[in-house]
DNA sequence: AAAGATGCCTGGTAGC
DNA sequence: TGCTACCAGGCATCTT
């Protein structure tokens, strides 16, 4: 699943190839991602691509009039190819540079969107988003303030992107640990002090998994997207009925919402 | 009205 | 081998 950090490592891979360079032709091969991919997007075939950035989990393409934003869902990579590379089943979008070289976007499950925007207008979907994790708008008296007076479950608040954005499933559960902080505390319940814990173990986390898709972004470019979360150290994800790291006792997993959250009740309260 | 809870889209995979 | 259950991000659409 591509967090926030594979997104900002996608956009650090596919940077170099596409900030500067014009676009030839804009290949659709299935438009039925979550929104349908408009046939519009052909307006940007001649157009310069003028820089590329990362807000949430999305990358927005900024071109020389409007641009275009697209979103990994869960299952989406975008990768550089050459023009006699195989297409395969779940390659949904070319984009063509008048360099060669191709940006292909693959998505199996189809959860994500490419969707365009026009000049000096902000897509809706990137309205009302919360701070950047790791910017310094995110910190503990920001956070402290919008948990106040919040009924909702920590765990449940602190995935809300209008609160901050790119804090998925696994990065939430990880963050509660190391900040010794139960999942199922009321948002609002929560000390100045452990909410400083919490904003620190949300940066530390979301930065110690972008190191690492740095150390994978040479392969990234070279063929595959895949770049991992999974080669963190997790501490309780996916981890239910084994045994707590720091105190050895059994971690719990339950549903949150929709979700499987993971905890360990000795450590988190 | 605002906040919280639920639904939905999809296909790979684990488990039998 | 084929089937079913489960999982996931995040917006849209309900309830309360």
């Amino acid at each position: 699943m591509p967090e926030l950090p594979e997104v900002e490592t996608t956009k650090q891979g596919i940077e170099p190839f596409v900030v500067n360079q014009v676009i030839d032709k804009i290949i659709v091969r299935n438009p039925s991602l979550r929104w349908p991919v408009p046939q519009s997007m052909s307006c940007f075939e001649g157009m310069v691509i003028k820089s590329l950035e990362r807000r949430s989990k999305y990358l927005i393409f900024h071109a020389a009039s409007g641009g275009f934003l697209i979103h990994l869902g869960m299952s989406g990579s975008l990768r550089i190819c050459s023009a006699d590379a195989e297409i395969e089943k779940h390659d949904h979008i070319d984009l063509v540079f008048n360099t060669g070289d191709i940006v292909r976007y693959r998505d199996p499950r189809r959860f994500g969107c490419c969707l365009p925007f026009e000049q000096d207008t902000i897509h809706p979907l990137l309205k009302n988003l919360g701070p950047e994790p790791l910017s310094d708008d995110f910190h503990a008296d920001y956070l402290h303030q919008r948990l106040s007076n919040k009924k909702a479950a920590i765990k449940t608040v602190i995935m809300d992107a209008k609160i901050v954005v790119g804090v998925g499933n696994i990065y939430a559960s990880e963050a509660l640990f190391l900040a010794g902080i139960s999942p199922k505390r009321q948002a609002g319940s929560i000390s100045l002090e452990s909410v400083t814990q919490l904003v620190a173990a949300i940066k530390s986390v979301l930065e110690a998994s972008i190191k690492q898709g740095g150390t994978t972004l040479k392969d990234f470019v070279r063929e595959n997207g895949e770049s991992g979360y999974f080669q963190l150290h997790l501490n309780v994800y996916g981890r239910g009925g084994e045994n707590c790291f720091r105190c050895d006792s059994p971690i719990v997993q339950f549903k949150q919402g929709q979700r499987s959250s993971f905890y360990c009740p000795t450590c988190q309260h």
